[in-house]
RNA sequence: AGGCACGUACAGUCAAUGGUAGACGGCCACCCUUACAAGGUGGAGGUUGUGGGUUCGAGCCCCACCGUGCCUACCA
């Protein structure tokens, strides 16, 4: 047989991927059984700029074992894989690019600067494709996808529309979040708040005052002596006039205030009500307003409102009709709305210019360290600045409701379920989007402007017109689309609908929407998910999926999150290049509980390739003995004509078809790791260290035998089901090696993927089996104990009570020795009581093993003694249970019956075991 | 600040429908036994963060506390 000795996942994974590719295996018309069940799944799509980081390989592992699993189940899946125009995201790669030319995308214009990134996405948008490829994804190529797609696009256009149509999309002048590294809004997700350590600046304002002098003196010392004991309070009153002070972490956007806010109910400053203060540098009147959002308890509960960059202030000066003064442009350098010296300064330099002169005109009364947290950029990491800008947005609570509704009713069902409330959560208390964003490369908004500024909203400048023309106006006036282009998640959340043909009633939208399962990550929940469920409801009136699986984060070795500032970013390339990907896969497998986080580990993965290997060297000795079998090609039934199967034959059978139960159960309920424990004990421990074992004596025998016959096509017959049951986990080397045997088909990715046979568990063969491997068990640990060399000849003497038991022992006389290393097996009625025996007592029977010489009697004795210990604290335990008449009454039958039986076999071996004390 | 998780053997990583606590790695001892030293055999090691409660019975359910993460949030 020609295998190779040692097991090479490099070679064996190249080759397959493009062997299913080729011939189409992923796609769901594979299935042509007209009752086939729909499985369908679509791919988070990656960015077009993305490579594969470990966050995918799971992500992705995930999802093929899950596709490969229902494909071989019968089901017709579809998998769909495309990815992401990601708009600032790529946006940058292409800046990037042209900056190492000294070229900015003003340079080269709107439309040749687009033209460049689709240049870019032809040449290198091609990556995490092929990385896919390597891991093995089962994706149906054929129907890939990219939200720039001229179908996605006109998607995105139709969504708009409606939305727009319906008055959930307006354009409006809102104070929003601006990236001033991007040069764009950016929406309330994509600004991470960072703790930041800032100082918290007192500053007095002077109350209705004519004139601000130049310099007050002593306000810092009022200032302190106010601050202290019972009577705090920010109402200066000194020989210089009335001063009220406020405090605030961001000096420079006093420049901007107009008013100061008091809660209601705070009785210090009552007296203030009606009045006004005076903005020191500036001028201005502050008129003082009451609103119950002002805390009392912090700073000196006065609070300064700058209406035009603070989101509370904002909504004040909203309620209370307030000036807007925009200090902070979109370079986020002060305005000509500020007095001449700070025009034209950074904000941070403005900060410090503002506080030198407050300090100067003795306005300034404390500063004290502060860490607060700030709102960053996700994209650049520039520090957000808050600005009013009018923006196209999207009214999100009438959509949020129905995606309430429909968790609640149970029609999609998050995995872990403590998700679910994280979703209410946001979703209960959800703002309204802000959708445009100030690039070039992403859908452009289909909106035009009349020179009059009105807005038309349609699919193109053709229908635009038509729109003018139907409301009874010029639709011969110049039209000037809106520069903005959408936020990329816009595209996103249409996705699974988007991806199979919607707007258009496609046949493939009919099949495969609702899709049956979405694997995500937890850090795009909002930003993505509950999204989608809100479009979904929206636009085909059903949820887009009936599960959601949250996979886990993985981390580094050393338990940190990977980032790359940190550096700490590992390869998922080169861990496969070290390992194998199938090892990799079927460690992440192992390694991920739903929604929850863990690290990569070095130790674990190493195991994993082992388990690899241990596949490949079972099927390399069923190879190299079965030859003549494999040549034949017979057809894969359990041998039952040749020979009567023996106890280890329907052991073994039973365990295959209860790992098979247990695997399907686990992978119904997305319990993946414990699909992949049970077939690791599995294969490892039943297949190979015993039955392999057991079959060796058969399958090497020189002889042509009925039962040596049996026993190869019985080793054949588990380990292609084996195999099988293994190829959605580890698909590589399953394929590379199932192809090496008899087999029904093209691929293993085809074969029918096992279900059990109820008739075929064997409770009693596991048992009997189970007496045997620790009757074995109990013989090699004799010879370990007393350090007796392999080489040395043992005899050992059994005494069984159960009929039943002695019998198999017989029966099994042969396997016994050859396992145990056992020159003679005597069964007796009773064991010799010798002093130079060692004994054991097992449930069931008891061994001894003469060891003249070689014996220490007080290490025997010892052992027999820590045994004994054992055996009577457990036993004391049962007995104490047992006699509680309150558990005999309230524990379930079967539990009281098992306690029972469990207590009889320890007090026989508990009696034997003293018996052996006694005669030593 | 609120919400949600997590805390189990060696400072390692993680399992265990409420019914006598396991795996992997590491460690110790012995073996190159004709698929595999990426292997085989045996072994040591835990009063499951703390304190209560529910239960015949709790690692698992409830409460409080301590510790660690994650998410959300308008504390100037």
């Amino acid at each position: 047989m020609d295998i190779p000795k040692a097991y090479d996942p490099k070679t064996i994974e190249k080759q397959w991927y493009p062997f299913w590719e080729k011939r189409n295996f992923f796609a769901p018309e594979r299935q042509t059984a007209p009752q086939a069940p729909i499985f369908s799944m679509v791919i988070p799509p990656p960015n077009v700029t993305g490579y594969l980081h470990m966050g995918h390989a799971l992500n992705h592992t995930l999802q093929d074992v899950l596709a490969r699993w229902r494909r071989m189940s019968g089901d017709r899946v579809l998998w769909l894989p495309g990815t992401d125009h990601a708009g600032i995201a790529t946006q940058m790669v292409v800046e990037r690019q042209l900056a190492k030319e000294g070229l900015r995308r003003q340079d080269l214009g709107r439309e040749k600067f687009v033209a460049r990134v689709w240049e870019w996405k032809e040449h290198h948008g091609g990556t995490i494709q092929q990385q896919m490829r390597l891991l093995g994804d089962s994706v149906d190529w054929s129907r890939e996808r990219f939200t720039m797609d001229e179908g996605l696009s006109n998607a995105v256009r139709e969504v708009f529309i409606r939305l727009y149509d319906e008055g959930l999309i307006y354009r409006g002048e809102y104070l929003i979040n601006w990236s001033p590294g991007l040069q764009t809004a950016i929406s309330d997700l994509e600004v991470e708040m960072k703790p930041v350590k800032g100082k918290l600046y007192h500053i007095a304002y002077p109350v209705q005052s004519d004139r601000i002098p130049a310099k007050v003196e002593g306000l810092v010392e009022a200032y302190a002596a106010a601050s202290e004991g019972e009577t705090r309070s920010g109402l200066l009153r000194t020989a210089a006039g009335d001063f009220i002070v406020v405090v605030t972490t961001r000096p420079e956007t006093m420049l901007g205030d107009t008013a100061i806010a008091i809660n209601p109910q705070d009785e210090r400053y009552r007296q203030l009500v009606g009045k006004s203060a005076v903005l020191p540098l500036v001028g201005r009147r502050l008129p003082f307003i009451e609103d119950p959002i002002v805390e009392q308890e912090f700073g000196t509960g006065l609070v300064k409102v700058t209406p035009a960059h603070d989101p509370n202030d904002f909504a004040m000066g909203k309620r209370h009709g307030l000036e807007f003064v925009t200090v902070i442009g979109k370079d986020a350098r002060m305005t000509q709305a500020v007095p001449e010296k700070y025009r034209g300064l950074d904000r941070y330099e403005a900060r410090q210019a503002v506080v030198a002169d407050l300090a100067a005109a003795g306005l300034l009364l404390k500063v004290e360290d502060y860490t607060h947290n700030v709102g960053h950029c996700q994209r650049s990491g520039t520090v957000v600045e808050p600005l009013i800008s009018t923006q196209w947005f999207v009214k999100m609570e009438p959509l949020a409701r129905p995606a309430i509704e429909a968790v609640r009713q149970g029609r999609i069902k998050f995995i872990p379920e403590s998700v679910t409330k994280v979703y209410y959560n946001w979703l209960e208390n959800i703002q309204d989007w802000c959708i445009s964003r100030q690039l070039w490369w992403g859908h452009r908004i289909p909106a035009w402007y009349t020179p009059e500024g009105e807005i038309v909203v349609a699919r193109d400048e053709a229908e635009a017109r038509r729109r003018l023309a139907a409301s009874g106006q010029d639709a011969t006036v110049e039209l000037r689309q809106d520069e903005d282009v959408l936020d990329t998640w816009f595209s996103s959340q249409l996705w699974p609908f988007s991806t199979l043909g919607w707007p258009d009633e496609t046949d493939d939208l009919k099949t495969y929407y609702p899709t049956s399962v979405l694997v995500t990550a937890s850090d795009i929940i909002f930003f993505w998910v509950a999204r989608m469920i809100m479009m979904g409801l929206k636009f085909m009136g059903e949820v887009p999926f009936r599960t959601v699986y949250i996979n886990s984060l993985v981390l580094d070795p050393e338990g940190q999150k990977m980032s790359k500032t940190k550096g700490n970013v590992i390869d998922p390339l080169e861990v496969f290049d070290k390992y194998g990907t199938d090892a990799v896969r079927f460690y992440l497998i192992s390694a991920s509980t739903a929604g929850l986080s863990f690290a990569l580990q070095p130790s674990k993965l190493e195991s994993a390739r082992n388990f690899a290997n241990k596949i490949w060297n079972a099927t390399r000795f069923v190879l190299l003995n079965c030859g003549e079998l494999l040549e034949a090609n017979e057809p894969l039934v359990w041998e039952t004509e040749l020979a009567r199967p023996t106890l280890a034959d329907r052991w073994i059978l039973s365990r295959l078809n209860r790992v098979t139960l247990e695997v399907n159960e686990a992978l119904a309920e997305y319990r993946f790791h414990e699909a992949a424990a049970a077939l690791y004990h599995f294969f490892w421990d039943d297949f190979c260290d015993w039955y392999i074992e057991l079959a060796k004596p058969y399958v090497t025998a020189k002889t042509e035998a009925p039962e040596n016959r049996a026993v190869k096509r019985r080793l054949v017959y588990v380990l292609e089901r084996s195999l099988r049951l293994l190829h959605p986990i580890m698909p590589f080397i399953t394929e590379d090696l199932w192809q090496r045997l008899p087999h029904a088909g093209e691929t293993i990715c085809l074969a029918q993927f096992p279900h059990h046979e109820a008739k075929q568990l064997d409770d009693r063969a596991e048992q009997e089996m189970g007496a045997m491997i620790e009757l074995i068990t109990r013989l090699r640990h004799i010879r370990s104990i007393f350090n007796i060399a392999p080489s040395v000849p043992l005899q050992a003497q059994v005494a069984i009570d159960n009929e039943a038991l002695k019998e198999t022992v017989i029966h099994m006389t042969e396997h016994i020795k050859r396992l145990a290393r056992i020159e003679q097996l005597h069964l007796v009625e009773r064991v010799a009581h010798g002093r130079g025996t060692a004994r054991a007592v097992l449930s069931g029977a008891e061994i001894a093993v003469p060891l003249e010489g070689l014996i220490d009697l007080e290490k025997e004795r010892a052992r027999l003694e820590r045994e004994l210990a054992k055996l009577t604290s457990e036993y004391e335990v049962l007995e104490q249970r047992l006699a509680n008449e309150d558990f005999a009454n309230r524990a379930a039958a079967d539990i009281v019956a098992q306690t029972r039986h469990r207590v009889s076999v320890l007090s026989d071996q508990i009696n034997k075991l003293r018996t052996t004390l006694e005669t030593l």
